[in-house]
DNA sequence: GCGACAG
DNA sequence: ATCTTGTCGC
């Protein structure tokens, strides 16, 4: 049995953003990317404009944050003309919907911490804890995650299959709000918290998440990371693909990276199929056969079903959340 | 035109 | 992931 590890997991990366914004002082304006550069990861920059654009937020100066080509944002809250008002009223000069001269203007000194410069070196370190070998007593069940979100609300639910009937023994779910905008090579730090949620612990159980597990940019992509922090068996399995060269193009095609097996692309009635890895506790021969024998249509079935759960109970709660 | 690309 | 109608195909 392999320790559990700790990883940071509620990890408000929407309050920072909201932080940052009350920084930018009146008459100067940021870019979405400034934002997320001085959060870390200059690929957050989309995260950040969704953020301030989608969430229902508080008393924050966000039409003091443009896109790099000074392009104005708005929502249904604040049209372009308010924005574009509030800007000109603080003595910054529009033209045809676009800031005059963004660099004069520019304010990109905040004092916020690299949280996604951190969580980056806290996947380094925790890959190192990744076993992909088998260990585990013979699987009875596999139990399949998906998440639903709507805005700063998300749904993850599990549904838990018999291997041998094919049967469907329990279903969960849990909701809560979520702090953490989807940015690809973080989702882990996204969903950890509902998938905490909605997992109990039992003898056996293998998860399937909806996602990579070694096969990432970093080697610990969601799966790795679900299963390292929660100890438990994990398998990777992603309906895209997101790192590694694609060798062939057969029903189980090899995805290598840096010459290294790290996950299969399984195909068998062709089309895109679906990426299987490593994500803990497995070996890729195990976890591609799991699941070849889950594979009904292109979607393992326990996270098919899941994905069903997970939006149901979602558009249940957005009518009364 | 070039880079990026999970959910 | 989400927003969405009808439509093409097995």
């Amino acid at each position: 049995m392999s320790p559990s590890a700790s990883c940071s997991e509620d990890v408000d990366l929407i309050g920072l953003i909201f932080e940052a914004v009350g920084q930018i002082p009146e008459g100067k304006v940021s870019t979405y990317g400034d934002i997320a550069k001085a959060m870390g990861d200059v690929r957050a920059a989309k995260a950040v404009a969704q953020v301030l654009w989608d969430v229902d937020c508080q008393e924050v100066p966000r039409h003091r944050v443009v896109s790099a080509d000074g392009t104005l944002g708005s929502c249904v809250a604040i049209s372009v003309s308010e924005v574009t008002r509030r800007l000109m009223e603080e003595g910054v000069f529009i033209h045809n919907g676009r800031i005059a001269s963004l660099e004069a203007t520019r304010f990109a000194d905040f004092h916020i911490p690299s949280v996604l410069r951190q969580l980056q070196a806290e996947q380094e370190a925790l890959r190192l804890s990744v076993v992909d070998s088998d260990d585990f007593p013979r699987p009875a069940c596999v139990s399949g995650l998906d998440a639903s979100y709507t805005k700063d609300w998300g749904c993850v639910a599990l549904v838990r299959m018999d291997l041998e009937s094919l049967e469907v023994v329990e279903a969960r779910s849990a909701v809560g709000r979520v702090r953490f905008p989807y940015i690809t090579g973080y989702l882990a730090y996204r969903e950890l918290p509902l998938i905490r949620k909605v997992f109990s612990d039992r003898d056996g159980d293998i998860l399937l998440i909806d996602g990579h597990g070694i096969l990432h940019p970093r080697g610990f992509g969601v799966a790795s990371q679900v299963g390292v922090c929660l100890d438990v068996a994990t398998i990777g399995a992603a309906k895209s693909h997101l790192v590694g060269a694609i060798e062939g193009d057969g029903p189980k095609a090899k995805v290598m990276v840096d010459g290294e097996l790290k996950g299969i692309r399984l195909s068998p009635k062709g089309g895109k199929g679906i990426f299987v890895s490593v994500g803990h506790r497995i070996s890729l021969t195990t976890a591609c056969a799991l699941c070849e024998r889950l594979m009904i249509g292109r979607i393992p079935e326990p996270l098919r079903l899941a994905h069903v759960l997970a939006t149901r109970r979602r558009k249940e709660l957005e009518i009364e959340p």
